[in-house]
DNA sequence: ATTACTAAAAGACGAGTAA
DNA sequence: TTTACTCGTCTTTTAGTAA
């Protein structure tokens, strides 16, 4: 294969336009004028990116409905990674900081689920206490934070009740102030937006670090 | 010009290899297996980067020498930064956390030197304490300081004096703790390394902030 | 107006070769 | 061994055209 580059350039060009985190509207010319080329060419951009699976596309009268795919995501990903390698220092370690927020409420039923819990017993080797805490990410770290993606996690399984499916997901191990353990869970399928992380933890977090929302707090992934 | 991603890919690779910061040692197969390339597309992409002033090279019989130029270095951060442009919610301040380090003593020389306080004074609209601190980032921030490359600072000039030339730079204005005034100075020529900022302020900041070599600090640019 | 096909032009690639 | 040239082949691009 030759020539991948240009298309993952102009796979980073509907990223920047809006199509990595929702649908982009646009015509093969308008494309064309974003990506320096002509529309014949813009065209074809967008079918080797659909065929390569990095974006799913609506064609309509009136041009194109574009959405990036996980699988294109991940790409992109990759190439920002070797970027941030270059002018970054190797750190051994991810720290991720931001503000204690309030989640759904989801956390407390899900880390008493027996389907997830006896998970994080065996895999984390701790007992989960009954809720999460939810970080809003600040600055740096939401960046940092889509290296997670790249890094493998302990992986939790999803299992069906009777009722309905629970999903996966998977969890890395961190360290919280005063060598306080937990785990950043990160669901398979997940529609809170990636600047926001859930910890696990075998403390009641808010009282053992004296957290309030809006407690300015950092975790180290190991 | 057609298949310019190619050749910034290939530029990439030779940054991985070392070259930004330093020399990086290769021959053309060498260099083939790197970027999947026959070695005469190797040999090709090194003369193109040569020529668009990206890189330079010393030929060798054993191989070449290859340095990434302060030009190459820019097509590489600003493709860093649109790749973080799509993972990185855009946030109006750039915030870098580093640790108190001793710099060389040079600080408290040239703020007091004429030819650049009277900028200093005029530009940034303070007084500038005689001496500097200085910050060694840490993990994310160092990523973050290229960032400043990309931003418009306050533009320092260079003057002569009987003896010697004083070389330019620029500032960034930026808030420290305690609604503490600073800027970031960061002279065009420069051997310190990408991850030390020297910050000028009009106090004391080891006084004032209470800071010791090692001491945690943040800086928000603004 | 689109998208996407076909066909000529341009360009990139790797093999062979010289220095 | 290198680097880098030429050359034939193959790929990619743009123009033109159909739907």
């Amino acid at each position: 294969m030759v020539g991948v580059m240009e298309n993952i350039s102009a796979l980073k060009k509907l990223a920047l336009l809006g199509g990595i985190d929702g649908i982009v509207t646009l015509s093969s010319p308008e494309f064309a004028e974003h990506i320096s080329s002509s529309p014949q060419t813009a065209s074809r951009r967008l079918q080797a990116l659909e065929q390569s699976g990095y974006i799913t596309r609506k064609i309509e009268p009136s041009g194109q409905k574009v959405m990036i795919t996980k699988q294109g995501r991940k790409v992109l990903e990759t190439e920002y990674m070797e970027y941030r390698r270059i002018f970054t220092r190797p750190s051994t370690h991810i720290e991720l900081t931001g503000k204690v927020i309030t989640g759904l409420g989801e956390g407390q039923y899900y880390t008493t689920l027996k389907g997830y819990h006896d998970q994080f017993v065996r895999l984390l080797e701790f007992e989960p206490y009954p809720g999460t805490l939810n970080i809003k990410l600040e600055g740096e770290s939401v960046g940092c934070r889509t290296m997670l993606n790249l890094k493998d996690g302990i992986i939790i399984d999803g299992f069906n009740s009777k009722n309905r499916t629970f999903g996966g997901g998977r969890c890395y191990l961190v360290k919280l102030g005063n060598g306080t353990k937990g785990a950043i869970m990160i669901p398979e399928r997940t529609h809170y937006p990636e600047d926001i992380i859930e910890i696990i933890s075998p403390d009641n977090l808010r009282e053992k670090l004296e957290l309030k929302d809006g407690s300015k707090i950092t975790v180290l992934v190991e």
